[in-house]
DNA sequence: CAGGTGCATGAACTA
DNA sequence: AGTTCATGCACCTGT
């Protein structure tokens, strides 16, 4: 946009007329679009903004709820001065928008909290101001709760800054707290009341699938860039927002903000411009500059604390300033051996050199010491894609110390224009077994001068029963998990996640009364302070339709009737009982009825999933595996056919993570038990696979060998497999009995293909150890089974199907 | 035979 | 349904 003719620039807070350079604004109703000095439109983000709440909307610009006393209903308006009904139109209807204070000169205790109840559920609330550090209302992340819930206690809160929950403390990292809801925006709380369609309307994603819908109240949404022109919100130790001006002309505002948790910092957070700002929070910055970089997902986003920032820049120059571009969670492919380190593509296709040859071209990284290492760039072609490689990592990831689970973080030095490789440690995952992160329990030794070793602090979850070698062994097996897209984003220590609809059983109001808004009838309960953190507690109703609440004593377990209204901490014991004499002591007896609560906890505990029906109707029930899942998920916890054994059907296992629903891998499709050996007609789920499995292979083996044979032009006298060749494959060999079983001959005999290779017969064996203390246990079913078909002194059996591969194969 | 290399596969994820 | 990416594995090369 030109400059030509004497212009005002149409923000309405603004009005400048001299700029360097005008920018296209916010559509206009009568058509064209609002000009925008430069600073303006350099903040402006059309595709964030108004475009996105408002146009896309029937009826764009129009308040929804103008007539109520609480909010004009312009989502953006009430806090950015950018979008149009703040720009230079006023809202039509109500005009209330242009009297909200500006950004700018908000400061932290301007901006009002808000965190809303409603049917006893607790929502974020539609009339805050949540964000200032964009939570994600993907999942609730509770850390330590106890220390949440006894520093609230303590101390007052005096700012909303840092999500929906309080973050009390500067080292709130351990406390922090982002919150979504359910993966498809919908609010299933657990009470299934109606709820007014600001709640109704939320989706946690700004541009979900329905995208086109009014979204009120997620102005957590727009998490990042939301300062005014050429500033942007930096968090502070104290919590309290600070608008710290940042060069804000290289910034561009994701047109796709894909998530979740945005940055607080806003883009590209520069090195210089945060000294002496010490925030330890964590937060996942937008990503800076680059090609296609709209396009990167937020796991890549580069969480990185200013701290940290501060630390590398100090490092490496004083007198540069780092952009953090992306980060990875190793994988364990990664951290191998092997020293390919996969690249994300969108990232290395933004922040790498372009490249057109396969073989791509040596780049040169600096990690935070300043120590250069060259890597080779390059990609593979991929499905009409590529997958692009960092090669020759191995050195400098040993050089770090990181393992699979640590996060590698690349940023950017100015002006040089130097890649540089940062790391993080992986956090521990409090419930963890699931979690591939390495978790050596150990500080990082490799480079102590770094603050961005923070993490990993000694904390292990190490079970004191077990070997250094097995702990090894089974993080190694962890790292190997499939389900690593699941598990590897836990991003804070001791941290576990919740979905809004899960962390409701621990909120409980703040003390401070309520603000009771009514709005389409329906009566909210508007609270300043955010909700706190309690104990799980059971909530009963008397014969008197009384309210009482029942807490359970972390020292001796019984269950303590209390006042339906008393906030419990997260550590509670029986002395804590003040309300009843009688039972403040772990010796007192357990009251009538308590013997109960057990039972409904348990209950409470069992999988929410819910399984859509064909029907479109959704069941609440757990979802069963049938066939192999079934199988893979009762040869690791003990259960057969839903009869439960240890532990819910679907839950992770501490054992082998490949063995998990829907693993088949041999140890996984172990025929059920209970019921012997499958017939050779049996046409079950386990045996028509293995059959098919073992067809596959020995046409590929035929195959391979005539093409050998012809080659060669000698005659294969090797047979195939021993024992009569049938492709039934069931029961027909000498010593293949079962599907499972020839299919352990025949891939033994090929070096173990299609073999779960990440068993450690070790660890299989106290598996099976452990799997035949259950009477009903499948691997005990299975050993037994093997047992009668393998003959005696030819087989190492008895220690467990890997084993059984490996005589088979020898015999 | 060990280790390196490049591709294929499939689970997980996204649109 | 399409894409991404972790990893398996066949093939190649060097010892």
């Amino acid at each position: 946009m030109s400059s030509s003719a004497v212009k005002t620039c149409m923000n309405g807070l603004c009005g400048a007329t001299t700029t360097p350079q005008w920018k296209r604004g916010w559509p206009m109703k009568a058509g064209g679009f609002a000009t925008l000095c430069y600073p303006c439109g350099c903040t402006y983000d059309n595709l964030n903004y108004c475009e996105r709440f408002h146009l896309n909307e029937p009826g764009w610009r129009e308040c929804k709820f103008c007539d109520k006393p609480v909010h004009c209903g312009c989502v953006v308006s009430k806090y950015l001065h950018e979008c149009l009904d703040l720009g230079g139109i006023s809202c039509i209807k109500c005009a209330r928008a242009k009297a909200i204070q500006p950004v700018k000169q908000l400061v932290s205790n301007d901006i009002p909290n808000g965190f809303a109840r409603f049917s006893g559920n607790w929502h974020p609330s539609v009339f805050s101001n949540q964000m200032n550090n964009g939570p994600s209302y993907d999942k609730v992340k509770l850390a330590h709760l106890n220390e949440g819930l006894e520093k609230h206690q303590k101390t007052p809160s005096n700012s909303s800054i840092g999500g929906p929950f309080k973050q009390d403390e500067p080292s709130s990292e351990k406390f922090s707290i982002a919150c979504s809801s359910s993966k498809d925006g919908s609010s299933s709380f657990r009470n299934p009341l109606p709820l007014p369609s600001i709640f109704q309307n939320q989706s946690p994603l700004p541009n979900g699938p329905d995208n086109n819908k009014p979204k009120l109240g997620f102005q957590q949404s727009f998490g990042f860039a939301l300062g005014t022109p050429g500033s942007s919100m930096l968090p502070t130790s104290n919590g309290v927002s600070m608008q710290e001006k940042v060069p804000s002309f290289k910034q561009e505002q994701r047109p796709h903000q894909k998530l979740s948790k945005p940055s607080k910092s806003g883009v590209s957070v520069r090195a210089q411009t945060i000294k002496g700002m010490g925030s330890d929070n964590r937060v996942a910055r937008a990503p800076a500059e680059g090609r296609g970089r709209s396009q990167l997902l937020p796991r890549y986003w580069p969480k990185i604390t200013d701290q940290e920032l501060l630390q590398i820049s100090g490092d490496l120059n004083a007198n540069c300033t780092i952009t953090p571009l992306f980060e990875k969670v190793l994988s364990a492919s990664d951290a191998g051996r092997i020293g390919r380190l996969v690249l994300p593509k969108a990232c290395a296709e933004a922040y790498f050199p372009p490249i057109n040859q396969s073989e791509g071209l040596p780049i040169r990284i600096r990690d935070i010491k300043g120590k250069e290492w060259t890597f080779q760039f390059r990609f593979w072609p991929n499905n009409n894609s590529r997958m692009y490689v960092l090669e020759g990592v191995t050195p400098c990831i040993q050089n770090m110390q990181l393992q699979a689970g640590d996060i590698v973080i690349f940023s950017r030095l100015d002006p040089e224009d130097k890649l540089v490789i940062g790391c993080r440690k992986a956090p521990i995952s409090a419930g963890a077994s699931a979690v591939p992160s390495a978790v050596d329990g150990g500080p990082c030794t490799g480079n102590e001068n770094s603050s961005i070793n923070t993490e990993r602090e000694g904390t292990t979850n190490c079970d004191p029963m077990q070997s250094p070698v097995i702990q090894e062994k089974k993080k190694a097996r962890n790292i190997g998990s499939k389900s690593k897209r699941l598990h590897m984003h836990s991003e804070d220590a001791m941290e576990l996640k919740f979905t809004w609809e899960e962390a409701q059983d621990f909120l409980r109001p703040p003390p401070a009364k309520p603000t009771v808004v009514v709005i389409e009838d329906f009566e909210l309960e508007e609270y300043d302070e955010p909700p706190v953190f309690g104990k799980r507690t059971i909530f009963t109703m008397t014969a008197s339709r009384l309210q009482e609440q029942w807490v359970q004593c972390d020292s001796c377990s019984k269950w303590r009737k209390l006042p339906s209204d008393v906030l419990i901490p997260s550590k509670w014991t029986c002395s804590h009982n003040v309300t009843d004499p009688d039972r403040c002591s772990c010796s007192a007896p357990e009251e009538k009825g308590a013997g109960d609560l057990d039972c409904i906890l348990r209950l409470s505990k069992q999988p929410k999933k819910r399984k859509v029906a064909e029907n479109g109707k959704t069941e609440d029930r757990p979802i069963e595996p049938n066939g192999l899942d079934a199988l893979a998920t009762a040869a690791v916890i003990g259960s057969v056919n839903g009869n439960e054994v240890g532990g819910s059907l679907a839950g992770p296992t501490t054992r082998h993570p490949r063995h998990r629903p829907g693993c088949t891998c041999i140890v996984c499709i172990q025929p059920p038990s209970g019921k012997g050996k499958h017939k050779p007609t049996c046409i079950c789920n386990v045996c028509s696979t293995v059959r098919r499995r073992f067809k596959t292979l020995m046409l590929r083996k035929r195959k391979r060998l005539s093409e050998a044979d012809s080659e060669t032009g000698r005659k294969s006298q090797v047979p195939v497999v021993k024992g009569t060749e049938s492709v039934d494959g069931i029961g027909t060999g000498t010593r293949t009995g079962t599907g499972v079983g020839i299919e352990a001959v025949s891939e033994g005999s090929n070096k173990g293909q299609e073999l779960d290779l990440n068993c450690d017969p070790r660890e299989e064996e106290m598996m099976l150890a452990e799997a035949a203390a259950n009477a009903s246990s499948i691997h005990t079913q299975w050993h037994n089974m093997l047992q009668g078909l393998v003959p005696n002194g030819t087989s190492d059996i008895k220690d467990g199907p890997m084993h059984t591969n490996e005589v088979v194969e020898g015999s």
